[in-house]
RNA sequence: GCCCCCAUCGUCUAGCGGCCCAGGAUUCCGCCCUUUCAAGGCGGCGGCACGGGUUCGAAUCCCGUUGGGGGCGCCA
């Protein structure tokens, strides 16, 4: 295996196998990073001088594959007292936005992921955006071409595409081929006479590369799929592959956790480093989170940004308890970790390979459990922005008041205007309630005879109760069939909060001429 | 097409050769509680993809098959 040799020879670049959870390979190295071999038995992740990273591109809003990227990256820091850093890659000109960063910074903080490093914060190794390091980028680029580990590329995009549809038309395997590796000094001058642009490409060594993963073990890719790729572009931007490596190694990571899909990339960025002459962090790769097709999440899936996720009425300690679980888990028993509990018990070694799909259901149902430990202030601030997203102003010492009739009946805040709406606004009773009110004419003055019995001061959620079971007795009902026709013209639906605390709420007068109103027009 | 990764209830997972005729959570179903809906309590259905090895013994190790995913860009 000359991938092996080549990494497993120097000195620089020995790892070993180590008896890891699940015996994988984890990297040794002397200096750089010895916090990952203290024991020798696994890497556990702690010593002040490990560092971590999130490098999104801002091209929309954050995804939960990313945010759990983050998350994950972001916990492995935190468990060790190390550095966490976000680097913002927005070398894709085209689709790189400003806003798409400030979403970004917001949707983090929601998380409750900081960063020592980074936008807003500053840090020793800034620039933390690409964009402002590009002469930097242009510097590394220069000297790979001075050294012969990169050469110009002249080929246009449409004769590589020509060129890639050819070779899979063929049977074979798409990838650059090599072409201007080894121009003639004719045909370069050729080229440069006609002032034709070039981008620049990494000369690849030729020989198979083993990548070590903390997750994953060891994989080796072989030689003929490593093209030469392009680090630098026509226009003087680099491209990721050139960018991330260069920057990891600037910013001294010491983790390099990322999605799966970035694995095949892992190789070619492990060469940059190594011509770089520099040490390569320990590598993790998640498994992705696919969508309830086990395919890639997309759009028309519910929400896949957590900024949709706190629209919504998601609370963001019950989105992070979820991603945690989404391919990690402490044991086999515990479901619901505080921040300070996964920050103690994460361990990236212990991360599942497959892919996890997200589950809807199971974020509902954990957001509801952390919606019912919330504090009514908290909820009731919650609240008030939903109401006001729909357009309805809610006093806020009501929705206050309201919070214990709702806070154990929802999976998201999003879902309290509906329950509470008949506390804010009129009411028309919905097709259901219509239904319930047929007939019940009779039933609903001799409510309202007993609660007009009431005094604005005596007006209780156990007054109300009183008077109405008494009612509801003497008229020989069940507690259904009396209460629901109240319920009905109360709140215009049949599912409410408890019936006698809503009534309390709603307050005598607006009640007194709801139930009115239903008993002469509907009810009739 | 080629390369890489992966494979335990529908879903998220525990499992590191005997503790497992596989445990937890969610979903779904039933019962209890109950003024509706929830919440809560109790119970139930449901899984080691398949085929070969290795071993006294395999969900666990090896090989293959099948299936799924990712990648093969002057995107990241």
């Amino acid at each position: 295996m000359s991938g092996r040799s080549r990494l497993g020879t120097s000195s620089r670049w020995r790892w070993r196998a180590s008896g890891c959870s699940r015996t994988r390979w984890c990297p040794v190295t002397d200096e750089t990073v010895p916090a990952l071999v203290a024991d020798g038995t696994r890497p556990p992740a702690t010593g002040r001088d490990v560092r971590c990273r999130i490098a999104p591109s801002p091209t929309g809003e954050l995804h939960v594959g990313n945010a759990r990227t983050a998350l994950f990256s972001w916990l492995t820091a935190r468990r060790s007292g190390g550095t966490f850093v976000l680097r913002v890659e927005d070398t894709d000109r085209e689709r790189s936005t400003d806003e798409a960063i400030e979403i970004l910074i917001r949707s983090l903080r929601w998380l409750g992921i900081d960063w020592d490093e980074g936008p807003e914060v500053g840090g020793p190794y800034g620039p933390y955006r690409q964009t402002e390091a590009l002469d930097l980028f242009a510097g590394v680029t220069r000297r790979f071409l001075d050294e012969g580990r990169a050469y110009r590329c002249y080929c246009t995009p449409e004769e590589l595409e020509d060129r890639r549809q050819e070779a899979l038309s063929r049977g074979e395997t798409p990838g650059y081929d090599g072409r201007c590796r080894n121009l003639s000094a004719a045909e370069l001058a050729a080229f440069e006479r006609e002032g034709r642009p070039f981008a620049v490409r990494f000369a690849m060594p030729g020989t198979d590369i083993t990548v070590w993963d903390l997750i994953r073990g060891e994989t080796t890719f072989p030689a003929s799929d490593l093209r030469d790729f392009v680090i630098m572009r026509s226009n003087g931007i680099p491209t990721y592959l050139l960018a991330a490596a260069v920057d990891d190694v600037r910013m001294k990571m010491t983790h390099v956790i990322r999605g799966e899909d970035l694995m095949p990339s892992t190789p070619r960025q492990l060469e940059v480093m190594r011509a770089l002459g520099a040490e390569p962090p320990a590598y993790a790769h998640l498994p992705l989170i696919v969508g309830p097709g086990g395919q890639k999440l997309s759009k028309r899936f519910h929400a896949v940004s957590v900024e949709r996720f706190r629209e919504e009425g998601f609370l963001p300690e019950a989105l992070v308890n979820y991603m945690a679980l989404l391919g990690w888990s402490r044991d086999a028993e515990t479901t619901f970790l505080s921040r300070e509990e996964l920050i103690e018990a994460f361990d990236v070694t212990r991360v599942s390979r497959n892919p996890a799909v997200f589950d809807l259901a199971k974020l509902e149902w954990m957001n509801g459990h952390y919606i019912r430990e919330s504090s009514g202030e908290r909820l009731a601030a919650m609240l008030g922005e939903a109401f006001a997203a729909d357009g309805v102003p809610a006093d806020p010492a009501l929705l206050m008041r309201a919070v214990p009739l709702v806070k154990e009946r929802m999976k998201v805040v999003g879902e309290g205007p509906a329950l509470l709406r008949f506390l804010f606004a009129g009411v028309e009773p919905d097709e259901r309630a219509a239904k319930a009110l047929e007939g019940q004419a009779g039933l609903l003055a001799e409510a309202t005879a007993v609660l007009e019995g009431l005094p604005e001061g005596g007006w209780t959620a156990s007054t109300i109760e009183e008077a109405l079971r008494g009612l509801q007795e003497r008229l020989g009902l069940k507690p259904k069939e009396a209460f629901q026709p109240i319920r009905a013209a109360v709140t215009g639906t049949t599912v409410s909060p408890p019936l006698f605390e809503s009534i309390e709420l709603l307050g005598r007068e607006p009640t007194l001429a709801r139930l009115r109103a239903t008993a002469t027009a509907g009810g009739a």
